[in-house]
DNA sequence: TGCACCAAACCGTCCAGACGGTATATAAAT
DNA sequence: ATTTATATACCGTCTGGACGGTTTGGTGCA
């Protein structure tokens, strides 16, 4: 009907998003794919031929919220300073993710985990080179892992949308592991 | 309503535990009430005899962790000592859903989260009620929300088996918290 | 500029299978 | 004999995906 240069988004971007969105509304096991299309503005069969599967969807939200993440990461690197570099990257891009369309970016683990865990494999690997840059560049590996698990927990709870953190909490996190990071926590 | 305290299992728990061990074997979206009953050694009428809908179950679950987690904290009083207690409770508590069947028994939350996200509201309850203890209990009050949003993060990655902690690791992680319980967090 | 052509993008329909749930029969226990 | 607990058979609905056809924007050419 309209071309594919109609609008500023991509038709598979405009996918990603209604997919990523009927996640956090209906629950990441009732995602179907017409309800995909519909959200998308799409007919089924222009689904199908941008993602060729439910599987290829899914693998596409995954692949989106890794490359986000990194981005995003290195967006931050030379922005910021201080001990334990790594770990400031990790946790403001995590915070970062809260934000604007990205916070339902993430939906695409619950997707995936729900049909299929064998589609987090990036995501695993992501976090495996996280967990090394980590334990080897930081000034105090210790503080760094209790730092980004903190800021991946507090994440995980909002992504499960039961998240108890009013905004005030948020930020006296943030505060408390920014001062971890700056202190550290050996003697 | 309690059959076979002792010895045996009773029907409730090996569905309980079934569809449990299913969630991490299929993923939390593919949990289909046949699977459950012939995992758990019954025919679907049965099942449904126990659970009469797949809701039902998916609520027996979510309750089941809720009330183990809340069993183990109170186990735990008493036993364990030094300053911000409510904190160590939640971490110790933690860490032992770890372990055993305990650990799959987290599963719940996934299915829950899966089919119908509104079945998580005891969960946000409890959290609630965790995040309210917490600030008003603690002597260090952000050094408690660090450490528990730590190992909160790191129980989240396991769940979801992206986890790319060694052991070694994972002791690191637990004695860092300690650490941090120990000295707080404040000047 | 106009025209023939093509691949990319998209649509509407159809279907086999799977799923949740019901109805009913059967066995065991009290 | 009544209640509890499990098994069997079946139904209506929904879903992912296949398929053939249609429109679109662009390209080469005269």
């Amino acid at each position: 009907m309209f071309g594919c240069i109609r609008g500023r988004k991509s038709s598979r971007e405009k996918i990603l998003d209604a997919a990523a969105e009927l996640v956090s509304e209906v629950g990441s096991g009732r995602l179907t794919l017409d309800a995909v299309a519909e959200r998308a503005g799409l007919s089924k069969g222009g689904l199908l031929y941008n993602f060729p599967s439910k599987e290829a969807l899914l693998q596409g939200m995954i692949q989106r919220m890794v490359d986000e993440v990194s981005a995003e990461r290195e967006a931050l690197r030379g922005k910021l300073g201080g001990p334990n570099l790594e770990a400031r990257l990790c946790v403001n891009a995590a915070l970062k993710m809260r934000t604007g369309n990205m916070k339902e970016i993430s939906n695409g683990m619950l997707a995936a985990s729900s049909e299929n865990p064998r589609l987090l494999e990036p995501v695993r690997h992501v976090l495996k080179d996280v967990l090394e840059h980590l334990k080897t560049t930081s000034e105090d590996a210790d503080a760094a892992l209790v730092a980004w698990l903190a800021v991946e927990g507090m994440c995980s709870l909002e992504l499960h949308d039961i998240s108890p953190f009013s905004e005030q909490d948020r930020e006296r996190v943030v505060k408390a592991v920014n001062r971890l990071l700056d202190k550290g926590l050996s003697e």
